[in-house]
DNA sequence: TTGATATATAGACAAAAATCTATATAAAAG
DNA sequence: CTTTTATATAGATTTTTGTCTATATATCAA
């Protein structure tokens, strides 16, 4: 079952730009921790670091394989998120609104 | 005219807990600086540039009168941005699908 | 013009967060 | 078993951010 939605940690894991580049990354597929470390501009540890923050906030699904560790982007959590802030702070017409034109563009 | 989406200056903003108070407080009326400060429990600098961050993303509007600034909640670009970052990380059948349950809920 | 009120800005300080190196852990290969 | 590979954790350091006090600015009232 889905956690209460909290609207600061979503935002915090979101807010930094090398974790986005991290969602980027495994957005639509599974990825190891070196394919990501390859593809970002930091150390290894770094992403473990901010693989865990994503981890925490349930952005990420994990997939443990051998010694490797995939991850990939849980897209419905986000999604989820982003309709529970819309709704969070403009009243549900609007967000409709909003929403349906956004994504028929 | 609207400009461009920065996913990480719009999750920065909204990322921090005295500014979604902040946010929520003039979500659904003009507020003065002085009234917000009332609900909230930082001092009236701290407000201040919490809302400068806020205007510097966008996120709120604002009328000047006589020596008194009034602050309301942008819902259209709350609104939008969550759009975009819904687009931006999910596609776009999931990110429909899981907006109009969240919204008819 | 003086004083009070409303807000913003500057600068100092503290807390939180991002990053790194070093190392631990654990799986696989030789 | 020893070595290599993959990832996580610990601890130190730096950067960023949030907060405060003091003060500047600007409006309004007396």
């Amino acid at each position: 079952m889905k956690t209460k939605f909290d609207p600061v940690l979503f935002a915090k894991a979101i807010s930094d730009e090398t974790r986005q580049k991290i969602m980027s990354c495994c957005c639509c597929e599974w990825c190891s921790v070196t394919e990501i470390v390859e593809k970002m501009d930091v150390s290894q540890p770094t992403v473990s670091h901010h693989l865990a923050i994503l981890r925490d906030a349930g952005l990420v699904n994990i997939r443990e394989e051998g010694k490797q560790t995939f991850y990939s982007l849980n897209q419905d959590h986000v999604a989820y998120c982003c309709g529970q802030l819309m709704v969070k702070f403009a009243p549900e017409e609007k967000a409709t609104q909003i929403v349906l034109k956004t994504i028929s563009s």
